[in-house]
DNA sequence: CACGATTTAGTTGTATACAATTTAATATTG
DNA sequence: CAATATTAAATTGTATACAACTAAATCGTG
C-alpha cells in the first residue's frame, strides 16, 4: 500500500524469486566466475575447459559428437574452435571417411593441459562447501532434468 | 585398452560426466530455450524478461539495484536497458537526488507487457514435469548455493 | 545411377556476459 | 574545505550463445 496507483497486483507466479530459471541462471554464471581464476592461469575460459574434458577423457572428437555432448552447434563451437586451433592445443582436420565431418584432435600442448588441470574440481568443491551426498543429489536432480529437456 | 599410446589415465574427477557444473550450465541454456517461444511472441529476450519481473514487481529500479539483483553488471545491463528504451517500454532518467544513479522505470507499454506475460511461468513449469514439492526443493538447493557464492 | 532429402560445418547477425577502464558525482577525511 | 577515496554508469574489447542461412558431402529411394 506504498506508492500511487500501481495498478498492478503483485502476482507471486511473476516474482524472480519464485522462479526456478534465475537461481539456475544465476548460479551457472556464479559457478563460472569461481573456475575463471583458475582457469585464468591456464589461458582457458569455462567452455573451452568443458571442451578439453571431453577431449582428455576421449582424445579425438568431431564438432558434432562435441556439440551433442555439451549441447552447443556448431556457430557457437566452430569460432571457440579455430581460437584453441591457434594456441596449437587442438587440430583440426576433415575425416577422410566422410567429409562433412570434422574431427577435432589433442595437440600436445593441448594434452598437457591436463597436468596442471586436474586440481581443478577439487578447488571448486571445496568452495561449494557442501556434503558429497548433497553434492550427488544435485548433480543427479539437474542431469535428470536436462535429459528431460533436451 | 582400445587405443594407441594413450597416456592419460581417466582422472573420474575431469570427467564432464561428474562435474556438478555442466548440468547448471546446460540446464540454464535449455531452460532459456524453452522459454524462448513464448518471449519471442512478446519480444523479450530471456535476461530483458527478468528485468521486466523485477520492474512488474517494483516499477522503478535503479540500474546498480537491478545489477544486484540479477548479479549482472552495468556492462551488460546498460545496452540491454538501452534496448528497452528503444522500443518505448522503459523509461532512464538520470536521479535528481544522485546524478550518479539512473533511475529504469516502467512506461506504459512496458506494463502491459505484464498482462500478456502471466502466464509464461505456468507453460515452464508444466513442461518440467515435476512435482511442486521437488520444484521447491530444487529451488531452494539453488538459492541456497548461490548466496554462499554470490 | 539420378536426384531430392538429410547431415555437417561454417557464416552472419544480434544479444548477452564480463573484465578492465573511464568519467562524473558523491562521500570521507585530515 | 580541499584532497582523496569511493561509487555508479558507461565504454571498450573479447568470448560466448544461438537463430537463420549457406555450402558441400552423403544418404535414400525409385
Amino acid at each position: 500500500m506504498s506508492h500511487a496507483a500501481s495498478a498492478s497486483a503483485p502476482d507471486p507466479l511473476l516474482q524472480l524469486e519464485n522462479q526456478l530459471c534465475f537461481p539456475l541462471y544465476a548460479l551457472s554464471r556464479m559457478i563460472t566466475k569461481a573456475y575463471q581464476p583458475m582457469l585464468q592461469e591456464l589461458d582457458l575460459t569455462y567452455p573451452q575447459y568443458l571442451v578439453f574434458l571431453l577431449l582428455w577423457e576421449h582424445q579425438e572428437l568431431t564438432v558434432k559428437e562435441l556439440g551433442d555432448k555439451l549441447l552447443l552447434d556448431s556457430g557457437t563451437l566452430t569460432p571457440l574452435l579455430k581460437r584453441l586451433e591457434q594456441k596449437q592445443w587442438i587440430s583440426r582436420r576433415r575425416d577422410p571417411r566422410d567429409e562433412r565431418s570434422v574431427i577435432i584432435g589433442l595437440l600436445p600442448a593441448g594434452r598437457e593441459l591436463q597436468q596442471r588441470a586436474c586440481q581443478v574440481p577439487e578447488h571448486i568443491f571445496a568452495r561449494l562447501n557442501m556434503p558429497l551426498q548433497d553434492f550427488e543429489n544435485l548433480r543427479h536432480q539437474l542431469t535428470t532434468l536436462l535429459t528431460q529437456l533436451a
